[in-house]
RNA sequence: GGGCGAUUAGCUCAGUGGGAGAGCGCUUCCUUGACACGGAAGAGGUCACUGGUUCAAUCCCAGUAUCGCCCA
């Protein structure tokens, strides 16, 4: 039968072996150019930007995700026939590339970074980026990412630092940027301001000191958990209504150790009911207290260094760590008698710097700030118009809950590796902001601001400064708004509401008309994966073992909107598994000839249109799945219909239908042509095993650039799916007789099928023998059982030869278990039928279908007793 | 403290106002001409608890418990 293939057609190897090929396929397609975008194509545009990766980082199950889903939509498309472009890139991630390089120089025992100086530690950073900087880019070619490395971004080149300087300036001339010295996050692991999003709080267990301050009648006590900033207490307050402290307020009291007197003054914003009612204020420490110095006007005094110790407190606790002059300052208080009570452990939420874990100091500074209210607000208009529509729609709430109560975004950052920020200062106090074709003023006494911006200020811009802005280039043209934007649901904040503030501020439009937030990646228990529990697995190690398309299969099977999926080393053998599956279906379905080019028969078989309306079927729900962002309902569908129909079933009914010619041809064509249209639906998700099996099934050249099935299957005709499953149900019955009366599976048995005639199911006695191993009845023939099969057109009884006295009492236990179903199912329906309500006031439908169900138990009940009545006695 | 979500088979999770599902795991049999990374047949769940709405609740509503996440 092979002399029917076209000679272009491939014959597949035995195995699918993921590690040998994935490679060379990889690069072939980035060779021939598959993933490059085509702005003047005339297609239409689809475009989707990489949320740029960190370009320290490595590939982790996070990004596995993310790509795998971005992959999908994209290749899709492609098919699709859209000029799909998916635009890969990295980010400067400023603080952890500093970090990593300054580490270097310290374990090559260099020279510090500010002995280096800026220029040079900035070449040195460079440097650093060009040895070992962007390890993820080739670990994504790894994963299949069809990106079109053409086009490929870093926020810190130059195109990207251009656009960076130009909406600064743009800012800055509209007054949404502007310097201001506030209290704000300090790390002092980082020695620099952050962003309230990159602090975390925490719930630790601190200590609650209360401390008398002053002496006698003008004595108060006031609680802390951090009694080293006592040093710069500048007052206490107290409730204006609170009568315990009248007597105190403007008049001042003696502080312990520092000596000074501070003033008792009277606010409304104390809580009478917390401690004592008399609360210590520290302006240039606590923020809360800081508003409350600036009402008063209090002195501001700051007693930390950049690093956390303490210093310029003219104190001898000066030079001590914040944490270690707290003990220090609790031994002296108590020294002094000035300890009240002390309350360890004290359970309070403090915030931590959430790249090292390291307690935040809230630090008086002059920083660079970003006037969010109004970019906010357009974002928040965006999703509420439609513009923007975020799935799963329930993560809107997150959304709106966070742009509406936004505050200012501190910009600047006490960096090196960076946007430096475009302002210089002259002699007289001057200051310029400087645009991206303007040349910065020269003279004696200008110099730039010393600051770089949050790295989060360039990757706000990727979705329109990646595509060449503020030049109107034919991609900035073509692909934004960008299609879709795909990230965690954990990274909303951090990226999407930035892109957005930004796209509507400078492109006077939402930069993607569609944001999918999908969930994390956890442990097979459902536990976050983390180094310190040691339950991190490396997607690289999964794509060794088992193929980038198991991970991918496993990663899409598992993404429903929003939800965590866990995952487990189980899952992603069980995707190389369903690998394999189609792999071996297909490599049948070559061996006898099957072929996408061949006709669909004239006539085809019950099994041929069922299978040919399934495939329809499966088809019309995968898109209506992926357009919803649907990736595990699609891929579990997919599924489904490649194993339990298609290998289950189909392939089997095939079997003698290849043996008889009137069909073989027409079940050629068919398996040729359900098959070229699955592995084509299933290529956005596997692509690299179905580029092997679409190429040798159909001789082209690659399934990447392969059109879409728009029109693949059949029409759905029911009666035919009715005599299928009637088939079905029929050799799945015998299967179970013959499972218990312990007939070996490949065992011949003479049988003889009585009723398939009436039950209209004549035409699948060859396919019913075949799959039951049921020889036709010889001129001896003895049947020894029966086995009735009631099927919704008639019941067939099938009389077998089991060589001997069938196992009575299996065949009892068996009629046994039918019966009481049967039974059960009566009972049930009898129930309900009896109740005049449910008749009454169910719909006509629900209460026929009982009525049906009712009648087929009667008529089971009738069968199964009569079978029982006939055995012999045990 | 505020908000959101979850609780379904041993594990991880889908699901629906009217007959409880998947993958993995488990039991028995089978190396039969696509596939042992496989095939066939099975076992296994008062759908967290309490109340309410309804002819009918795993599903809708309220409360309780437990867990998770976000924000402060």
């Amino acid at each position: 039968m092979t002399e029917t293939l076209p000679e272009h057609r491939a014959e597949l190897p035995t195995k699918w072996s993921p590690a040998e090929v994935e490679g060379a396929l990889y690069q072939g397609w980035v060779d021939k150019g598959y993933f490059t975008a085509h702005p003047e194509s005339g297609k239409d545009p689809y475009c989707i930007v990489i949320p740029p990766p960190n370009v320290t980082g490595s590939l982790h199950l996070g990004h596995a995700m993310d790509h795998t889903l971005i992959d999908i939509l994209t290749r899709r498309r492609r098919m699709q026939g859209f000029d799909a472009l998916w635009l890969p890139g990295m980010d400067h991630a400023g603080i952890a590339t500093q970090a990593v390089v300054e580490r270097q120089l310290a374990e090559e025992g260099g020279p510090t970074r500010r002995e280096l100086g800026r220029e040079a530690f900035v070449q040195r950073v460079w440097e650093w980026k060009a040895e070992s900087g962007g390890a993820i880019l080739g670990q994504m070619t790894r994963l299949g990412d069809g990106v079109d490395w053409s086009r490929e971004r870093f926020t810190l080149d130059e195109g990207l630092s251009r656009a960076v300087r130009a909406v600064f300036k743009k800012m800055f001339d509209d007054g949404l940027i502007y310097r201001a010295e506030r209290l704000v996050n300090w790390s002092p692991a980082v020695q620099s301001a952050i962003s309230d999003i990159e602090v975390d709080h925490k719930e630790i267990e601190g200590e609650l000191v209360s401390m008398r301050y002053g002496d006698g009648e003008d004595s108060v006590v006031v609680a802390t958990t951090r009694v080293e900033t006592m040093l710069g207490d500048t007052a206490i307050a107290v409730h204006p209504d609170d009568e315990r402290y009248t007597h105190l307020v403007g008049r001042t009291v003696r502080m312990p150790i520092t000596g000074r007197d501070i003033p008792v003054i009277a606010d409304p914003y104390v809580d009478p009911g917390f401690g004592t009612g008399a609360v210590k204020i520290t302006p240039a420490h606590d923020p809360n207290d800081f508003e409350m110095g600036r009402r008063h006007d209090l002195p501001m005094p700051t007693i930390m260094d950049e690093s956390g110790v303490i210093a310029g407190s003219g104190t001898r606790f000066d030079g001590l760590d914040r944490f270690e002059a707290r003990k220090a300052i609790t031994e002296a208080l108590r020294a002094e008698g000035r300890i009240v009570a002390e309350k360890r452990p004290y359970l309070h939420s403090v915030g931590h710097d959430s790249r090292n874990g390291v307690i935040i100091e809230p630090r008086l500074s002059l920083q660079w700030w970003v006037k969010v209210e109004s970019l906010a607000k357009a974002s928040g208009d965006a999703v509420r118009n439609g513009d923007t529509r975020i799935h799963p729609a329930e993560m809107e709430s997150r959304f709106f809950d966070w742009v509406d109560n936004m505050h200012d975004w501190c910009i600047s950052r006490q960096l090196w590796w960076g946007h430096r920020i475009p302002v210089w200062y002259g002699p007289d106090g001057e200051m310029v902001c400087v645009g991206p074709d303007e040349e910065p003023p020269t003279g004696e006494g200008w110099h730039q601001d010393e600051d770089v911006l949050d790295t989060w200020f360039s990757s706000g811009l990727w979705p329109f400064s990646t595509l060449g802005w503020p030049d109107r280039t034919p991609d900035l043209e073509r692909y934004y708004p960008n299609s879709v934007l795909v990230t965690g649901y954990d990274i909303l904040f951090f990226w999407v509401v930035r892109m957005m503030m930004f796209g509507t501020y400078a492109m006077g439009e939402t930069p993607f008309r569609d944001v999918y937030l999908h969930g994390l990646i956890r442990d097979e228990h459902g536990k976050k994966m983390s180094k310190s529990k040691g339950n991190v697995i490396d997607p690289l190690e999964l794509i060794d073992t088992y193929g980038a398309d198991a991970l991918r299969f496993t990663i899409a099977r598992g993404s429903n909107p929003g939800t965590d999926m866990s995952l487990s080393t189980d899952w992603v053998a069980a995707s190389r598994n369903f690998t394999t599956k189609l792999w071996n279906a297909t490599r049948f379905a070559l061996a006898h000839g099957a072929n996408p080019a061949l006709p669909l028969p004239a006539e085809p078989t019950d099994a041929d249109t069922w299978i040919l309306g399934r495939l329809r079927e499966v088809r019309e729900q995968t898109d209506a799945l992926l357009e919803d962002f649907q990736f595990a309902k699609a891929t579990e569908g997919l599924y489904h219909f490649t194993w339990d129909e298609l290998c289950d079933w189909y392939l089997e009914l095939a079997k003698p239908q290849l043996d008889d010619p009137a069909t073989a041809e027409g079940t050629r064509a068919v398996l040729g042509h359900v098959l070229d249209a699955l592995v084509r639906l299933l290529h956005p998700i596997t692509p690299f095993v179905t580029e092997v099996l679409w190429t040798a099934l159909t001789g082209g050249e690659t399934v990447v650039t392969a059109a879409w099935p728009t029109g693949a299957g059949r029409p759905v005709d029911p009666a035919a799916v009715a005599r299928v499953e009637a088939v079905q149900k029929l050799i799945t019955e015998v299967r179970r007789f013959r499972t218990e009366q312990g007939l070996p599976d490949r065992k011949s048995v003479e049988a003889r099928l009585v009723g398939l005639d009436a039950a209209g199911l004549s035409a699948h006695e060859r396919a019913a023998r075949f799959l039951t191993r049921l020889d036709p009845a010889g001129a001896e023939f003895a049947p020894t059982a029966t086995v009735e099969v009631a099927l919704g057109s008639g019941t067939v009884h099938v009389e077998l030869d089991t060589s001997g006295a069938i196992d009575v009492a299996a065949e009892r236990a068996r009629l046994g278990r039918d019966l009481a179903a049967a039974q059960k199912e009566l009972e049930q329906a009898d129930k309900k039928l009896g109740n005049p309500k449910f008749t009454e006031k169910a719909p006509e439908k629900v209460v026929a279908g009982i009525r049906e169900r009712r009648a087929a138990a009667v008529a089971e009940i009738e069968r199964v007793e009569a079978r029982l009545a006939g055995l012999p006695a045990s």
